[in-house]
RNA sequence: GCCCCCAUCGUCUAGAGGCCUAGGACGCCACCCUUUCAAGGUGGUAGCACGGGUUCAAAUCCCGUUGGGGGUACCA
């Protein structure tokens, strides 16, 4: 078997082609798991050379890498392919199954205007127009029976013929569209299953004429009557009112979201879970068992909305699950190209430790650089509300000068400064969650954040007292 | 307009006629735990769009209504 995914280089890789890519990969590595040949192709589908950009092309491959989906064969370029695509279009002419077209865009639409009729309606198919230029080429549908075909996940779908039009093969600059050359490249690179998104439904019973018209041109030819390939269409991923995801009015380039500091392996958990769950009901599942319990039968047909509240807790339990070493190894390299933070100004112990309080705390890895600021800059400024929350109280004053003095003489390692600082605390009648605010707030600039003890420590106590101070001199004023 | 597709908590889903008083997860709320936050624990909130059939029995099958989406390009 082959399946393929064909993005269009016209923008980034959204959600919706992620997902698309996905399911195809895992029909493919299913069956290569239960030992059949098969094959993922990667198919970039620039025929329209205006909307087409090749560093698009550039970043979808980087996205698809990312998320780990490899394919076995391409990319294939269809622009490399347009002398096939137009001589198969000749050669449907030549068979009497497609005809020029004089028409232009405005005679269509005058003959529409005032009938409630839209789409081209077949007045070039009777007059045997020979080529002229900025002619276009038309498919001849069948007028008669309907067209039909299995979805492996909507199950048997059907249109009658009358109701398609006489849809264009090549433009009048003689470049093939999509219909065309997808169909072509399908049937000469042996796809055998077509999986993409539901807006497709209706092209799949133009390709499937246009097939077997194909099909019956060459009887001699053994390659070009291949058997048609399996579709299925996926239901859309829509945004919050229920539309298709698109690339201009929605955020939702995976690329936007890996900036986010979300995390490819939590990107594809998630995306296989749009559309398709498993029989018993696991979110969380590995690459591997994705791929044993995907099935295209099982993939549901209403489309599903894009959640990413959803996304940040599956990117929690990724990040917090992940092994410590490449935790740091992942934040590191998102820091270096994200955040504005030194790092230089922290000795690699002092950042290992501090990304070990931060992994199970954050949901993106975003979040790490507002969490860790204060560990790097040499003052914290302390937002004025607050300051007046926290500092208007006198007991929290007292806490924070008590604990100055304290600190002065008595061993500064973690266990010490949290007894110290609890039964000052508790002389106040508070406990320590409460008692911790007046110095969290003073060290850290926040009312959250990693661990205070532990963060003493990696700030030393200098940098404690010192900021201490800071504070405390405001009192006086 | 026409064609096609779809319909379980706000969201993602489990559910293939009796196991459903509809399960899980996210979100939200409460409580517990706690060194703030996060995580965790316990409980709660909330749904089979509606109307007809079929059947001893329907979230599940059929029809209709309503609602939503997609397509209707010399885009893909």
């Amino acid at each position: 078997m082959k399946a393929r995914f064909a993005p269009s280089p016209t923008g980034y890789l959204h959600v919706g082609g992620a997902r698309t890519a996905l399911f195809n990969w895992l029909i493919v590595q299913k069956a290569k798991r239960s030992g059949n040949e098969a094959s993922f192709l990667l198919r970039i589908e620039d025929t329209d050379t205006e909307r087409n950009k090749p560093e698009w092309t550039q970043g979808i491959v980087d996205s698809l890498l990312a998320l780990g989906l490899n394919w076995d064969e391409g990319p294939i370029f269809q622009s490399s392919r347009v002398t096939k695509h137009k001589q198969t279009a000749l050669d449907l002419f030549d068979a009497n199954l497609a005809y020029w077209c004089q028409c232009t865009k405005e005679d269509i639409e005058n003959r529409n205007s005032g009938k409630n009729t839209v789409g081209y309606d077949r007045h070039c198919r009777s007059l045997n127009l020979k080529y002229e230029t900025g002619y276009a080429l038309r498919f001849k549908v069948p007028l008669e029976s309907a067209t039909k075909f299995h979805d492996s996940v909507r199950g048997d779908v059907q249109i009658e013929n009358t109701t398609l039009e006489d849809f264009v093969l090549l433009k009048g600059n003689l470049s093939p569209l999509f219909v065309l050359a997808n169909t072509v490249d399908d049937m000469d690179l042996g796809v055998t299953h077509v999986v993409r998104g539901e807006e497709h439904l209706y092209n799949t019973f133009k390709i499937i004429l246009l097939w077997e018209a194909i099909s019956k041109l060459n009887d001699s030819n053994a390659t070009e009557r291949r058997p048609l390939p399996t579709f299925a269409h996926l239901p859309l991923l829509v945004n919050e009112k229920r539309q298709k995801l698109s690339k201009r009015r929605d955020k939702v380039s995976v690329e936007e979201f890996f900036d986010m500091g979300f995390l490819p392996e939590a990107m594809l958990n998630y995306l296989a879970l749009l559309g398709w769950g498993p029989k018993n009901n696991q979110e969380i599942l590995s690459v591997d068992e994705l791929i044993d319990q995907f099935d295209l039968n099982d993939v549901n047909l209403a489309p599903a909305f894009f959640d990413i509240q959803k996304l940040n807790h599956f990117n929690n339990i990724y990040i917090r699950d992940m092994d410590i070493e490449l935790f740091r190894h992942r934040a590191l390299d998102y820091l270096k190209i994200h955040s504005g933070l030194n790092l230089n100004k922290l000795s690699d112990t002092d950042i290992n430790e501090i990304l070990e309080l931060v992994q199970p705390r954050i949901n993106t890895l975003s979040e790490i650089e507002k969490m860790i600021g204060f560990f790097i800059e040499d003052e914290v400024a302390i937002p004025q509300d607050l300051y007046d929350k926290t500092y208007l109280d006198p007991t929290n004053k007292q806490i924070l000068l008590n604990f100055k003095d304290a600190l002065k003489d008595c061993e500064f390692s973690k266990d010490e400064l949290h007894k110290v600082l609890e039964s000052i605390g508790l002389s106040f009648g508070k406990k320590l969650g409460k008692s911790q605010a007046p110095i969290r707030l003073a060290l850290t600039g926040s009312n959250v954040g990693p661990p205070l003890f532990e963060s003493l420590m990696i700030l030393g106590k200098d940098k404690t007292l010192a900021r201490l101070d800071i504070v405390a001199k405001t009192f006086l004023e």
